[in-house]
DNA sequence: ATGGTCGTCTCACGA
């Protein structure tokens, strides 16, 4: 089973890339983040056409979460749990052995700022979440934009970053929370080194002056860890015509159906 | 040089 993450910001002008590249990479589920659609403009259709099923939990211009599936999705779950939120980040199901959870994490925008207080708060709900869904489900896979770097090997400039949002102590220490409950970066199961990056600033050209950061994590629990192949980040799309500022993140499973 | 570029409900804001 193949499993991938991509956020699209804006699934409405990256459809066609969202459809090529399911072409050339036929995974079984697609989480994707920033579709930015309202629930009734979904493309439900075309991406029927394409072999996949969807469930989303969208809103206008901002957010919004989906997951594409070749097989049926069910026990679809939105939100955090007793967290009365308008903003659609969270969208949780279950594909044949596997339950995912699909997240776009809060952005914070800078540490001094109340949407980074509002990013603290949202990881300290989620770790209970996750908590509450490891113990139902030994099969868990946590994937999504983290819009945290997990450490210096994930980032361009450390020096430069130091401190500042997607790379801060206190953001770190949240993710390290989530990772603690027993869930592992499942990219780091197979690979050491730094540099490999799966967003670039839209900015200064970031992308190919090689400026990235790794936001867009796969977490595994420890039964899914026993059996991850390979994960890995396709920064293919980054190179596209008006790509998305982030490429797709993409985990392989034996023994899952 | 405190900018730069995207996408959106576009002359403002979030990322």
């Amino acid at each position: 089973m193949q499993i991938a993450s991509w956020n699209v910001n804006s699934l409405k002008v990256r459809l066609p890339q969202v459809l090529d590249w399911l072409r050339e990479n036929p995974v079984d589920a697609l989480a994707l983040q920033e579709t930015k659609l309202k629930d009734e403009n979904f493309p439900v259709e075309a991406l029927r056409d394409a072999g996949y099923a969807a469930v989303f939990a969208g809103q206008s211009a901002y957010n919004g979460v989906a997951v594409l599936s070749r097989s049926p999705i069910t026990a679809v779950r939105t939100g955090l749990p007793g967290f009365d939120d308008p903003q659609q980040r969270v969208l949780a199901c279950t594909i044949g052995p596997l339950r995912l959870i699909n997240l776009y994490v809060p952005n914070g925008q800078s540490v001094d700022s109340d949407k980074y207080v509002y990013k603290l708060d949202w990881l300290a709900r989620l770790r209970d979440y996750l908590q509450a869904e490891l113990a139902e489900h030994p099969h868990l896979a946590v994937v999504g934009d983290f819009n945290i770097a997990p450490d210096d090997r994930d980032v361009h400039d450390p020096a430069a970053w130091a401190g500042q949002v997607l790379c801060s102590e206190p953001e770190r220490k949240a993710l390290q929370v989530l990772l603690d409950l027993g869930l592992t970066d499942s990219l780091r199961l197979h690979e050491s080194a730094g540099g490999i990056y799966s967003w670039w600033d839209y900015r200064m050209m970031a992308f190919r002056r090689k400026r990235g950061l790794r936001i867009d994590l796969v977490l595994v629990s420890a039964a899914l860890a026993t059996l991850c192949e390979e994960s890995r980040i396709d920064a293919t799309p980054r190179g596209w015509e008006r790509p998305s500022d982030h490429a797709p993140v993409i985990a392989r499973f034996r023994n899952l159906s």
